[in-house]
DNA sequence: ACTTCGAACTTACTCCGAGTAAGTTACTCC
DNA sequence: GGAGTAACTTACTCGGAGTAAGTTCGAAGT
């Protein structure tokens, strides 16, 4: 899962020159490899500098390479910093997830998923970087993909919503996804507003805030 | 309030030639009135093409002006896109204010208050486009004076809140700034998400549903 | 009417970063 | 060991943000 050096090649940020020694050091690698590597390299420079300020060439050298490359494996900019928000973003959805399952009954589930997605962002403060500077990919054929990517998490909740509804009730769909769309911008917005507030209040807290406003909501949606 | 153009020039977007039949049209204005003429410019730019795709060029020659001029008033790209974000912030927040005090009680208020809002996005298409760009300003000094500028919805919220609130309880203040910033985040996503699907479902509906989502949680908040 | 003086405004740049055309080098498979 | 191809590079273009230094208009004083 921490893949991120897995060669002879030693990761020094910026390009190696030969061993010393004799044996000339082998500098290429497979595609797949390369990708990754580039990939690692992006996710952690967009964490630390955000969108407007990493390069293409910051990014190229601190893997060891030339900037055409990345263009070749990337395409863009937004399609590189899209990859990493992917990644992130599945990276995310799986913690969650597995809260979520983990649970006993749907009330502690939607508390253990908030925990989740709080702690996650916590934990990972370069997957929150990359995500707070999403909105750079607002214009462009970017945005598109950016909505997909968030959509799963959209479609997460919706489930979850499904499932405190009694079975044959003729449930409003329209109105499961304008519930789904608010849980997933408070959340949002909650988790950018944490860090600029120092980290304050705890994920336990705002989780337990946000399913006591909640619960009793979803009870009236029933009908 | 409509006061794009108040003068003798011309508004022709492009730069205006002195008049064909004699007396030299003036060209020079007042400080105040040029920097209305520069902010109303760049909010329509800005809200046809986004905040990449507008050069600050584009903005300069719309305004039959040169760069520098836009740099001396403005400072920066983020600034004159700030000053735009920040005029149409304000308005949109007189809109809802007005919409929550002139409601009878509380619950119509928050109704109310939410109708407003997306039917004012609905009205002002270059508003919500602005908006939606906001987060190019996630780095930078800039962002923080976007904070700001958002800052003070998050206050109109929050006061609402403690309007439901029993006067002498001695409520909880972190979680009502949860609740707030939650809303926020909601109604925000659920502005993007509403033009992104075409324009549906309507205000009315988004209102009604995020009330009765909202209305018995806040209620539980209470004790 | 003529000078003065400051605010309004411009020309002509620099610099940086996204993206690309065309060529070169190292590895692999016969 | 000689193709053939994937991996990779050098050396650009192009556009847009931001700036240094100078110019012109218009009003206020005399």
């Amino acid at each position: 899962m921490t893949s991120t050096t897995d060669s002879p090649v030693p990761a020094t940020g910026t390009a190696a020159p030969d061993a010393v020694g004799g044996v000339p050091v082998k500098r290429r690698r497979d595609r797949a490899a390369r990708e990754r590597e580039i990939l690692d390299a992006a996710e952690r420079i967009f964490g630390e500098r955000g969108y407007q300020g990493t390069s293409m060439d910051d990014i190229a050298a601190a893997v060891g390479v030339s900037k055409p490359l990345v263009y070749q494996y990337y395409g863009s900019k937004d399609g590189l910093f899209l990859a990493c928000l992917s990644r992130l973003r599945a990276q995310l959805l799986d913690t969650v997830s597995d809260a979520v399952l983990a649970a006993a009954d749907p009330e502690q589930a939607m508390y253990a998923g908030f925990v989740a997605w709080f702690t996650f962002l916590d934990e990972h403060p370069s997957a929150w970087s990359v995500m707070v500077d999403e909105g750079m990919l607002a214009a462009g054929p970017a945005a598109q993909a950016a909505d997909e990517v968030r959509a799963e998490f959209v479609a997460l909740i919706a489930m979850m919503v499904r499932l405190n509804l009694p079975a044959d009730h003729p449930h409003d769909e329209e109105e499961i996804q304008i519930v789904a769309q608010s849980v997933s911008g408070a959340t949002e917005r909650l988790a950018i507003w944490r860090t600029r507030n120092g980290g304050t209040p705890t994920p336990e807290k705002l989780a337990a805030t946000l399913q006591r406003l909640l619960w009793r909501g979803l009870d009236s949606l029933r009908g």
